[in-house]
DNA sequence: AAAGAAGTGATTGTCGACATTATTGACGAT
DNA sequence: ATCGTCAATAATGTCGACAATCACTTCTTT
C-alpha cells in the first residue's frame, strides 16, 4: 500500500512507538507518563495509551502503581549489574548452541559482520561500531535457534540500552572488543562449543568489567532530575 | 457502600485470580477466553479483564489475536524443552551464587525442606514432595540474591507448570530426585560454587531427561481438544 | 450440487462520561 | 512559625454504549 505515512493508529501501533520512544531515550527515566498527554502526544486514544502502559510495566519498562500512574522505570546500577551477568550466561550458552548448529550462511553473514566492524574501528566510529556489535549478538542468537532464550535476551537488552553507551566510551575498548568478537566468530567457525561459550563469557566478563568501571566513575555525575 | 463478603474486586485482583486459574488448570491450553464470560465468572467488570489479558499475554500465558480474542496459550513439546534448558542454565547460575553467599538461616531452612522431602519419599506422597521440590528451589533463589534472575525463573515456570506433573509419575524417579537435591544442599551447605552449579546442573539435565519420555510417551496420549 | 454472496449473531475494540483517588495549596489553630 | 485540616484540582479507574470485525448460516446463481 502507502509508503511511509502513518498507518492507522491501533492499540498494538501505541505500544510500539510507546515502547520506541522509552527505549530509545526520548523519555526520561522517572519521568510521569500522563495517560491522557501521552494520547495526544501519540495521536492515539487513552484507552490504547492504558493497554500499552500495562504492557510496558509488565516487560518492566515502566512502573505502574495504583491511583499513582506510571513512570519510566528507572533501572538502578545495582539491577543494571544484575542484567548484564544474567545476559552473559544466557549468551553463553546461546554461543554453545550457534557452535554446534552454525550454518554456512550464519557464518557468511558473522564474517560479514566482524569485517565492517573491523573498519568501524579503524574509522574510530564508536556508534557504528555499536550498532554492529547488536547486529552479531543477533546474529548469534538466530544461529542458535532458540527463541524462548532470545526472548528473554532481547528482553533484558531493552532495559539495560542506557547504560550501553557508557561501556563505549571507555578509551581503547573498541579495539579489545574486536578481537574478542574475532575469538568468538573464529570458536563459532570451528564448531567448537566449549570455545564459543568460554569466548562470549570472557568477552561479557569483559564488558561487566567496563560497565562497573563506567558506574563508578559517574557516581557523582548528574542525577535524572528532569529541569 | 460497603461490599459483600467478598474483598473489592481490583484490576489487579482480576490478573491474579485469571492467572491462578490458568496456572492451576482450571481452563485448558487453547481454551478461549471471552471477556464478557470471564469478567461474570470472576464478578468482575470487562475493563479488568481486558487490562489482566493483555498482561498474560506479555507474560506469555495467553495469546491475543486482534479481533479474536484469547485464549489460554498452548505451550508445544518442543518450547517446554527449551523452557527447561534456560531454567537449567539459570538456576545452575543461581545455585553457584547461592553457594558463595548462603547465610546460615539459608542452609537452615533448605535442610528442614530436604528432610521433609526424605520423609514425602518415604511415604510415597509424590504430590508432597512436588510441592518441598518448588520450596527447594525457591530457598535458593532467595539465597541467591539475584532478583532479576529469579523473575525471569519464576515466570518460565508458570509457563511450563503444565508438564511438570508428568515428570513426577515415572517410576523410581523421586528417589534419585531426593539423592539429587541432598547433593545440591551439601554442595551448598561447603559454600563451593562450583560443586553447586554442576550439582544443580546434573539435577536438571535429569528432570530434562525425564521431561524428554515423558513427552515421547505420551505421543499418542489424549491431545487438548475440549468437549 | 457447489461456489459465492449476503445476512445474522456474537465478540472485540474504542470512545466518552463519571466516580474515585492522590496531590497541591490555602487557611487557621496552637 | 509549624502543623494539621480542608477545599480545589488533576489524574486515574471503571462503566456502559456503540462501531468494527469475525464466524457462521442461509440464500442465490450457475
Amino acid at each position: 500500500m502507502r509508503g511511509r505515512t502513518q498507518a492507522s493508529e491501533n492499540s498494538s501501533d501505541a505500544y510500539r512507538v510507546l515502547r520506541e520512544a522509552i527505549v530509545s531515550g526520548r523519555f526520561h527515566p522517572n519521568e510521569r507518563l500522563v495517560e491522557g498527554s501521552v494520547a495526544t502526544r501519540l495521536g492515539v486514544g487513552r484507552t490504547a495509551v492504558r493497554a500499552a502502559l500495562v504492557r510496558l510495566d509488565q516487560e518492566g519498562l515502566v512502573t505502574l502503581e495504583l491511583n499513582r500512574g506510571a513512570r519510566v522505570r528507572l533501572i538502578s546500577d545495582r539491577e543494571a549489574l544484575e542484567i548484564e551477568e544474567v545476559r552473559a550466561t544466557l549468551e553463553a550458552m546461546l554461543a554453545r548452541r550457534a557452535a554446534a548448529r552454525a550454518t554456512p550462511a550464519n557464518l557468511r553473514a558473522l564474517r560479514q559482520v566482524v569485517v565492517e566492524m573491523r573498519e568501524r574501528v579503524d574509522k574510530k566510529d564508536a556508534i557504528g561500531y555499536s550498532e554492529l556489535n547488536a547486529q552479531f549478538h543477533q546474529l548469534i542468537w538466530a544461529a542458535a535457534d532458540h527463541p524462548t532464550t532470545s526472548r528473554l535476551v532481547g528482553g533484558l537488552k531493552s532495559q539495560s540500552i542506557r547504560f550501553q553507551y557508557q561501556t563505549i566510551m571507555r578509551p581503547g575498548r573498541t579495539e579489545r572488543s574486536l578481537r574478542e568478537h574475532e575469538a568468538i566468530f573464529n570458536a563459532l567457525k570451528a564448531h567448537d562449543p566449549d570455545a564459543a561459550e568460554s569466548a562470549m563469557r570472557d568477552h561479557l566478563a569483559e564488558v561487566l568489567e567496563t560497565l562497573k568501571w563506567a558506574i563508578e566513575g559517574q557516581s557523582r555525575a548528574p542525577r535524572w532530575l528532569p529541569g
